[in-house]
DNA sequence: TAACTTATGTGAGGGCCGCTAACTTTGTCA
DNA sequence: TGACAAAGTTAGCGGCCCTCACATAAGTTA
């Protein structure tokens, strides 16, 4: 985290500040966080940023344009959490499997809002095909790491569909660790053994059932 | 559907309009049914069930509380649907597990939006310990079941902990479903086998490693 | 340097919305 | 019947989304 290229330009000129466009995702992602996933608006992030309310338009098409940049830069960033974790494991273990999703999980504890954002988008979703292709992307670093724990080709159905078990469970651990509907059942157990228990539960018991 | 919840709140008889607080509830239901979550107003909602813009406000404090009425009703179909489910399926069986997990498959498919309303209302979620209560209780379906197929009492660690985490592969996965992110993977194979297959990896190999 | 063009800002304003205030209508009950 | 409460109304304030006309900075070309 706070791996931010700091461009903290402010007094560049009085009319052309530096980078209107970042500064505003900025302000909209903190504004999230702070606030929830509608407790926004354009105006606040304009005031945020020391701009007239409608200055945010020479940027933004409207306010769903804004909402899918803070969810764009915000998939980046979940991308380059699960490959660096990745990395920071042996390869083809399932350390690995479960350190991309201690990265999610991680996130999610970190920026409840904004993760919420992300997969909470539905109406800019159909239009937004680089968000798609994005999603994909981190889905395939879990593809990749349980191919590589299972020695089958990344293509294959059964890692296909492994690896999307693995991700559901993660990510609806996610989900309910920011609805906080888990309360009774987190005390005693930390996510690192829960992401271990399920990547041994369903990469474990692969060759058995794995059909079709 | 018509499971009329019992209206404790409002026992008295109409005095102008018929129940406008349920009928406000629905007209809620559907606009954000058609429109997402945060594409509906009071204002909306008031003109749909043919009244000012004002009635609304006597019914509920405010929008959240709104919000807040429509998640508690679709909270309460969700349980009937799982609880009804559970009790179509041979008692103690794997199949019922999975029955629980078709029914919250299928409530998320039949109403995303209101789905969605459910798990991402942050701000009236801890005013609400009723809400609280009620996701206890659809959890509590989940657990019994599993408690009942291995054999277990409810309030052991591992029922809970084998229950928590089919609850979120089956969040996760009706998650994912009804943010179109499975294109690629839920061709060949249904919701059914998915569930079965979750239930086995989860409760099919929960003697070797539950650990405390 | 001057003029044209483009990018990026401002202020004003329309329409919708959340919510409140004050008033009216309707039903209940001593 | 008259006091009272419940449930509706209109009017209106302030905020927000977004557009329009206009102003200003910076690059380009001559």
């Amino acid at each position: 985290m706070s791996i931010e290229p700091k461009t903290e330009v402010k007094p560049k000129s009085a009319y052309h500040h530096g980078d209107l466009r970042k500064q505003l995702i900025a302000a909209v992602r903190e504004l999230v966080e702070a606030h929830g996933p509608d407790g926004f608006s354009v105006s606040q992030a304009a005031r945020k940023a020391g701009v007239s309310t409608a200055a945010p338009y020479k940027h933004f098409k409207d306010r769903d344009e804004i909402l899918r940049g803070v969810v764009s830069e915000a998939m980046d960033r979940l991308h380059a959490n699960m490959a660096a974790a990745a990395e920071s494991r042996p390869h083809g273990s399932l350390e690995t499997v479960a350190a991309i999703g201690q990265a999610y999980v991680d996130f999610a504890r970190a920026e409840p809002g904004v993760f919420r954002l992300v997969f909470g988008l539905t109406e800019g979703h159909e239009n937004a095909p680089e968000l798609h292709d994005k999603g994909e992307a981190c889905f395939g670093v879990v593809a990749h790491a349980a191919a590589d724990y299972l020695g089958l080709p990344v293509e294959s159905p059964v890692i296909q569909r492994r690896a999307y078990m693995l991700w559901t469970c993660v990510h609806g651990h996610s989900f309910l660790i920011i609805d906080q509907k888990n309360e009774g059942q987190d005390a005693g157990l930390d996510d690192w053994d829960y992401l271990m228990e399920i990547a041994h539960c369903i990469l474990g018991a692969s060759g058995s059932r794995a059909s079709a």
